[in-house]
DNA sequence: ACCTGAACACCGTTCAAGT
DNA sequence: ACCTGAACACCGTTCAAGT
């Protein structure tokens, strides 16, 4: 992110004479998290880092390879960032419980796979988010596993959850104006959470 | 396809020498169903239709009031469609099971839906996105209260289902290749339903 | 009332030439 | 190694002129 050839030590993290196909991803990734996929054009792009849109072409073939670039770079944040934070904690219910408050409180990282999500349209768009649900399906058919389903059980449950989880997005999404109240939403949030995550299975109560 | 202007008593229904907006708007609804809302350009709908693409401009202000015109088309017809096959069914579990499985199994009513979710990105697809929602919702809403909740799970529980809905279709359209067996796929089905809908509310048991 | 044809703007892409 | 500038194709939009 900072310096890189003959920068005399700026202080400022701008950017030097030279951009590096790395700057142009970033900078491709900073656009869709503001105005979403389609916003993502050569031009407009060169014009905000200040060179001319012919440049770009040095640096990549086309401008879905620059968006899967910068996609890939996103998928790989993300990875960490999701299941890093949850793989702390043991108990697998109490894990998916966490798991559920971040994705409906931490909205920040939930904004550029909401921008993929409004343009599955793109070839571009599809293959990451293709592996990005596997991986959380797989993730989330464990956790259920462990908190007692059987296989079977466990693989719908992780289905119907990420389901329900890319829904509530989607809804989020299309229905910004008539928002429900924060009481509200937390009601709903738990009435989620109880559906679908499992109860204690039964033992010996000593 | 066939003939053109000077048309002597053509006995298939195909188009006379000029084009009405509907027709505009059903082609580029057959376009949406096949190819995306992406696909609805005014140049390659005005060749599909024989025309050049400055006549378009004499039916509509701009691409964008086509799309509306088009997606409006869609939402008449499908809120007939879905509504009336279930209105039929009195019992309310009965009606929800029913559709439940009318949207597991009848693709062919959800391509423009799903064709919708994949382009939330563009602005004439958000409002009828948002109004179809809202209308699936209350019934939902309405469904699940008559099957016994209160009013609050009731209005919960229909976000929740709904929510189910829409990540299936994403599901669907993201899991393309991996796509599970039929019967797996059934077994997924009622997992949805026993864990979504409620129980028969206990009673004498006479 | 509906269509043509030519024009212009905007963006993706190419490429020879610059530093 | 990275950038400019001019060119071309494609599509959205406008408009005067045709029938």
């Amino acid at each position: 992110m900072t310096s890189t050839e003959s920068a005399p030590a700026s202080d400022k993290p701008e950017r030097k004479g030279r951009l590096s196909a790395e700057d142009w991803a970033q900078a491709a990734l900073d656009l869709i998290a503001e105005q979403g996929v389609a916003a993502v054009a050569v031009e407009p792009l060169a014009r905000r880092l200040g060179v001319t849109k012919g440049s770009f072409y040095w640096h990549f073939p086309s401008r879905d390879a620059l968006l899967q670039a910068a996609l890939e770079r996103w998928e790989s944040f993300e990875q960490e960032a999701v299941f890093g934070t949850l793989e702390a904690i043991p108990d697998p219910r109490e894990r998916l419980r966490n798991l559920f408050q971040l994705v409906a409180h931490e909205a920040k990282s939930h904004v550029i796979y909401s921008a993929m999500l409004k343009a599955l349209d793109h070839p571009a768009v599809q293959p990451v988010m293709e592996r990005v649900s596997q991986r959380r399906l797989e993730y989330l058919t464990a956790s259920f596993r462990q908190a007692g389903l059987g296989r079977s059980d466990a693989q719908h449950r992780a289905r119907l959850a990420y389901a329900a989880y890319v829904g509530f997005l989607q809804l989020q999404l299309q229905l910004q104006q008539s928002r429900p109240p924060r009481e509200e939403f937390e009601a709903y949030v738990e009435h989620m959470m109880a559906t679908l995550i499992p109860p204690l299975p039964r033992q010996e109560t000593h």
